[in-house]
DNA sequence: CTGTTAGCGCCTTCAC
DNA sequence: GTGAAGGCGCTAACAG
């Protein structure tokens, strides 16, 4: 389906204007729709390109123009919360006419950098970056100096779910009304009854996890509760750790409820109670973080902090892509987020003390 | 953090050989590290590299040298098993020295193709393509095109959990043994009892479909059983098509036990008959297949039949990638799967047709 | 409308 | 060891 190039690659844009009997210039503009050529020739070329099965290189075209590439980077490629996040990402890009990619550090957060480096070495237009991360003082004078880096080669940094403490730069943010949430998630609770609320916190390290801490300290306060230290537990927010931490906290407190930094630890703590033999709502109240499709099918349907996940994605890749001349170097949007009430929370067991084992 | 290159743009290298004094060759050298430079130059470069933040572009050094870039694409991105297969290329990508990149088409199986030369374009060095798709015999005569065009360009095509019905090409395939599991679980219905063992099928135009339709059908053969075909039913494998589908098999028909196309669809499954008031396992029994880490949280915990998710990504990648002067064209590896047994299987319920309402 | 001529940023001979 | 020169595939500027 393809003989006759010159060389033995793939076929280049001389290929084509040989067999087209055109200058390569011609094939170009041609190809790049900008120009109107007598159809004659245009099929010739066209012809041309089809027998060839000619793509341009886009590599080479890259030395010149745009490259039209925006690209996605998450700490774990099969979180549903990042992936959800990263496909809103996509649909607005396709909608502006580009090509997103996606990357991952692999769990790595020190690979944020090197990923970063990476896609500007490919002359990437937007970087979006999602999801918490370790934000020690280092890195984030690193991320700054990467995003002044992109910024000077024309290329835009956001992140997205995840605020910026870092020193001034070329950055844009879109994150979702966290600490609301969580203190809408506690409150909830609380107004269902319960007094003794354990918190199964993130990494405190990641400030969305301690926007998630104080919105719960925040909600507790507004009911005159102390926090209790002894009812916070933390995890990585994974299942596992989820259910290690959730089990710990059920056996060795008194909480009738629980509220988790995320949906994939609250299934853990789910799970942790029914192995407990505590059942869910009745013995135990469980509030997640997120509202990713796994929500709906734990048992019971998890009581949920709604995050925007797509949307955070679109308007991140709208951040980067739409600015015009006068946009501030800096520029941050907050999305809303709402509890989405399912089956995990009811009111605490009957006072007869059947909340300690 | 960086001031006085030439030009506005990156730095490019003759910013680099310009502050470090020397000539644009010798900074190549030093970067490609092929080459002994004596210390004292060796560290002006560098440091003229540090100061201006300079990255190569990769993409004109693609134009003459690899790109280094594997590519998954999947058909949605926000599909654990499509992830979890990626994850595996990913890992197996990075550890031989390649960045992984992930496209997704968004869910249009026609876009596949226009991903794979936008890909090819880039200079990729294999396009691994994840799951199932719509086969057409058009479709598949254009893939075996792509494929050749990508074989002409010294990159490789490799199906991952696909199989491959069209015509010749330089395509290798690594797929899990989807017959033989659904055999298996088929059979595992079959054995605690059931004989009105329903499936819930994907798409009839999907090979893994029809795999697993007829490894259900030969297993109820194998146990004298004709297969009903009012017994069958259809979804396009996601959440909810399988609740609707799993929903019209549950009042219509005796079925006690459904066997899933997938997980997803399971967990659909699952949902109806909790919503038609069916117990899971009690009045009717549900087998899934994929084993994603949803199975784990949906309750009952899903009986499935896991497939190797991760090492069909890696399998995928080591054929792309290890390729000897020798090897035949066309690749084929296979790879087993078993059942995951949970919670979703028990003998059917008494006799006293509590099975239709 | 079309061809010719320069580069884009980098790597790679080939001399020195 | 190092520099100068040519070319990778493409687009843009400038003639005709």
């Amino acid at each position: 389906m393809a003989r006759g190039r010159s060389s033995s690659g793939r076929p280049t844009i001389r290929d084509v204007a040989e067999r087209a009997q055109v200058s390569v210039a011609t094939v170009s503009r041609i190809l790049s729709g900008s120009y109107t050529a007598p159809p004659e020739t245009q099929e010739r070329v066209m012809k041309a390109v089809e027998a060839l099965d000619y793509v341009v290189n886009a590599n080479a075209r890259s030395l010149n123009a745009r490259s039209g590439l925006v690209a996605v980077v998450v700490n774990d490629i099969t979180s549903p919360f990042f992936m959800n996040v990263a496909s809103g990402v996509e649909e607005q890009a396709m909608a502006d006419g580009r090509v997103c990619i996606v990357c991952s550090t692999q769990g790595v957060p020190e690979r944020e950098l090197s990923v970063i480096e990476l896609l500007r070495a490919r002359g990437v237009e937007a970087v979006i970056l999602v999801g918490g991360m370790a934000e020690g003082e280092q890195h984030l004078g690193q991320l700054a100096a990467a995003a002044e880096a992109l910024d000077r080669a024309g290329a835009r940094m956001v992140l997205c779910g995840r605020s910026w403490a870092g020193p001034d730069a070329p950055i844009d943010v879109v994150e979702s009304d966290v600490e609301g949430g969580a203190f809408a998630a506690t409150n909830h609770l609380l107004s269902a009854g319960h007094t003794r609320v354990a918190h199964l916190a993130g990494p405190h390290e990641f400030s969305v996890a301690r926007q998630r801490l104080h919105g719960y300290e925040r909600a507790l306060r507004a009911y005159g509760i102390e926090p209790d230290p002894a009812l916070i537990a933390s995890s990585d927010m994974t299942r596992e750790t989820g259910y290690a931490a959730a089990r710990t906290l059920l056996t060795g407190t008194d909480a009738t409820a629980v509220f988790c930094a995320n949906d994939m630890s609250a299934a853990g703590a789910v799970a942790a109670a029914r192995d407990l033999g505590r059942s869910v709502p009745d013995d135990v109240s469980v509030v997640g973080f997120d509202d990713i499709p796994l929500a709906e099918d734990v048992y019971p349907g998890l009581t949920t902090v709604h995050v925007p996940q797509q949307e955070l994605g679109r308007s991140a890749t709208r951040l980067a892509l739409h600015r015009r001349a006068g946009d501030p170097p800096r520029r941050h949007v907050m999305l809303g987020s709402h509890i989405v009430v399912r089956q995990s929370v009811a009111p605490p067991a009957r006072l007869s003390g059947k909340g300690t084992p």
